[in-house]
DNA sequence: GGTCGTTATATTCTGTCAAATATAACGCGT
DNA sequence: ACGCGTTATATTTGACAGAATATAACGACC
């Protein structure tokens, strides 16, 4: 039995450090209303992925109404709409960013960036005093 | 009637541009856990403040025990608790920040000092897209 | 030793948000 | 005309996070 590890589950928590993130979010309020989130912003990204509402929702897991509804409040909170839907057609129809939704996107995703360096010493530090 | 404004609540959306608001927040996983977040940073906050657990909980609007719950989590999630409760005594006890309670406050304030200025730009450029 | 306000903890209840379900409409191909 | 896969929308169902409730323990002070 030399060498073996006494008596410690597969995956204990003895001496397991567990990996630390920092997750960087925004909340864009309009008024009481999220204009924009992580949710939404995701949500975003797969429908340029996928090009449908549908499988958006799939992906992210959640279910087509839900997904439907956070299109129309985004819709609903910018100026102009994001997200452009079609229905009918051969393939049934589909969904895509206009170019205000793909201008939203990107400030987003540069902001993400933006804060992610800016923070960097400090979240080294935080991350010192956790487990 | 001229000069009226016709038919519209006192309140009404005509032309009227909800006031938007950027939050920042970070969210640090250790492991599956959210060991800090915005609500967990406000109570640390708010038990600075009040000196008490109970006392802090109400200010947040939530029940005893969630707040001592998310208390739970954070001193686990940390190389040393964050938290620090006495119970008895006159006043009958009270909760305060530990060292480590007080310099992770101190980082995450910073890191949300630091993310607002570094996103500044951005943000205002995204805020014209929005009604 | 009794009171007071707090921390500490388990158990039950409930309100809310999202999932499920159902239905309609759309329009290009065949 | 019909089928297909999607968008669009209302209504019902269900899961679960958090609230409520209950109870105990603590310890300084009178």
């Amino acid at each position: 039995m030399l060498g073996s590890v006494p008596l410690s589950a597969p995956d204990s928590a003895a001496a397991m450090k567990a990996k630390s993130v920092l997750k960087t979010r925004f909340r864009i309020l309009s008024g009481e209303v999220i204009a924009l989130g992580p949710g939404k912003v995701e949500l975003l990204r797969l429908i340029v992925e996928t090009g449908s509402l549908r499988q958006a929702a799939v992906r992210m897991d959640m279910s087509y109404m839900r997904a439907w509804k956070l299109v129309l409040i985004m819709n609903a909170s910018f100026r102009e709409p994001l997200v452009a839907a079609l229905r009918g057609g051969r393939t049934g129809g589909g969904a895509q960013l206009t170019p205000a939704g793909r201008k939203v996107l990107a400030l987003y995703a540069r902001m993400e960036k933006e804060a992610t360096r800016a923070v960097k010493r400090s979240w080294t530090q935080l991350q010192r005093q956790l487990k």
